[in-house]
DNA sequence: ATTTACATTAAAACAATTCTAAACTGTTGA
DNA sequence: TCAACAGTTTAGAATTGTTTTAATGTAAAT
């Protein structure tokens, strides 16, 4: 059983065509052993480049939007000019290094689980996102 | 002693000449008995509207920048098309209602404190934000 | 008052994202 | 198998938030 009829399968069960640009998209999303954190244009490039196929940034962003919808990715909340994507969709928190810019997975050992004590009333909680900004320490702070 | 007084004296400690506009921004800012969120055209508007004083887009950003260096002000980590900021500057957490695109003060009986176990090595926190997205039950989730 | 360094401004530049309209392609059903 | 439809891709234009620029203005020091 190849990847192709996996993905193939993995984007009709969810209402999508599976075109040769989606198909393309998945390789490059879903073939890595280790999850992966990635703006529009990381994955943009990660395609032209390793795959030698040019695709539309608007295709890119149409699907990337149709699998965070649903649930093949998650977008990270931090404040950038960019917007950050998480191959990782299990529920996990982020360190952010101010220095580089890179976003680093925050594991179980790192961080006690977060507790909601009280919610908003009529409101269901969606999501639980911690941020943990970090610098070397004679950075300027942000 | 007046306000202008004070925003004067605030701005001067912090190496930034008070100027008409920048004493506009502090009177919208820092006279409120309540601490608030905004966004940059949010302050822009209310400045035009109720101050009759109309100011440039780019002294906004300039003055709310050296702000925010200054600790005056804290940006949320949300992703979103806009920054948003607070003039809350102690250390919290918020809610962000999908809904109405509205952030929400997270006050201590709503959430534990946040534990972190393990930083990165030779690095040192600079701040913890978590972010809590609710919505009503029926709506889609994000 | 004069000077100087910093500020303000409108407009242009910029970058990320979204929209558009035309061409294209899976899919469905005849 | 093929026609027709609905969904998709595409390049480019449009939009939006933010930053830069270069000219003009102003606070503060001399």
């Amino acid at each position: 059983m190849n990847n192709i009829s996996i993905y193939t399968e993995k984007l009709r069960e969810s209402g999508l065509r599976p075109t040769r640009q989606r198909l393309k998209i998945c390789e490059v999303l879903f073939s890595p052993e280790k999850t992966f954190h990635f703006t529009i244009n990381d994955l943009t490039k990660i395609i032209e480049d390793k795959l030698s196929e040019k695709i539309s940034l608007a295709t890119v962003y149409n699907t990337i939007h149709a699998f965070k919808k649903k649930g093949y990715l998650k977008e990270i909340s931090i404040n950038s000019d960019k917007s950050y994507f998480d191959t990782n969709v299990t529920e996990h928190h982020h360190f952010f290094d101010e220095d580089t810019n890179e976003l680093i997975d925050c594991s179980n050992d790192d961080i006690d689980s977060v507790n909601i004590k009280k919610n908003i009333t009529g409101k269901k909680i969606k999501s639980v996102e911690v941020l943990i900004k970090v610098a070397s320490d004679n950075q300027n702070q942000n």
